[in-house]
DNA sequence: CCTTATGCATAAAAAACTTAGGTATTATAT
DNA sequence: ATATAATACCTAAGTTTTTTATGCATAAGG
């Protein structure tokens, strides 16, 4: 995305839990969604989208599907099985880092 | 550190933070209170942790003195007045990637 | 004496981006 | 008609930020 370094490591989390969600999708309507769901906050550039969908795939997480809509060819993915462990993993990787990192930022004094 | 790719990014901030609450720590000190507050769970390398309190400061965000105890050099950081602000803004841009993420992998219902 | 802990540092490599291009079709505005 | 924006894919060069692997030095513990 152009705004935050902080999303870095974290896009190919969010392709998968997109994934999860809609069962198959096309790479811009992925930075579509993003953009939607974020309210603008988050825009996922083309240079980030793609390689990172190449490398799932090639991980065996995802897997294509061609389709050709208005004379236009688009590239579904969706999850394949092993994509569908690893989403629940990186899924629970982002929630612990979150609250590791909440632990940093936003100490609760050790008692009330 | 070693586990999570996702803090990528974040390291600076985190550096912003402690010596806000700490007014001064030196490096090695860092990483153990990294340690201490996240229970092992995110360990920072020390070849993070330099380049980026070498960076911070030449931004002009730490200033540094150095310090002599049982023989061993200590070189401990302090904010400086830009660096006080600076960690405001970093805390915020957290904070906005933390709701701004969970957007999308906490997704509320439209209605309840 | 050897290893671990403390304390600093850098350099090479890897990882994950941004920026900047390229191709092609369709829709919209001038 | 024609230019621009939107849709839809892609890659390569450069940058940033990390990991991994070192190096040096003192102190403590087995």
């Amino acid at each position: 995305m152009s705004n935050s370094k902080l999303y870095k490591g974290s896009l190919s989390t969010i392709i998968l839990k997109l994934l999860a969600e809609n069962s198959k999708m096309y790479g811009y309507e992925i930075t579509q969604k993003v953009k939607e769901l974020t309210q603008g906050e988050l825009t996922i550039t083309e240079g980030a989208l793609y390689p990172a969908l190449h490398k799932l795939e090639a991980d065996g997480f995802l897997e294509v599907e061609m389709q050709k809509v208005d004379n236009r060819l688009r590239k579904y993915y969706k999850l394949t099985q092993a994509g569908t462990q690893e989403k629940v993993n990186r899924i629970e990787e982002l929630e612990r880092f979150i609250e590791t990192i909440q632990g940093i930022v936003n100490p609760k004094p050790s008692l009330g």
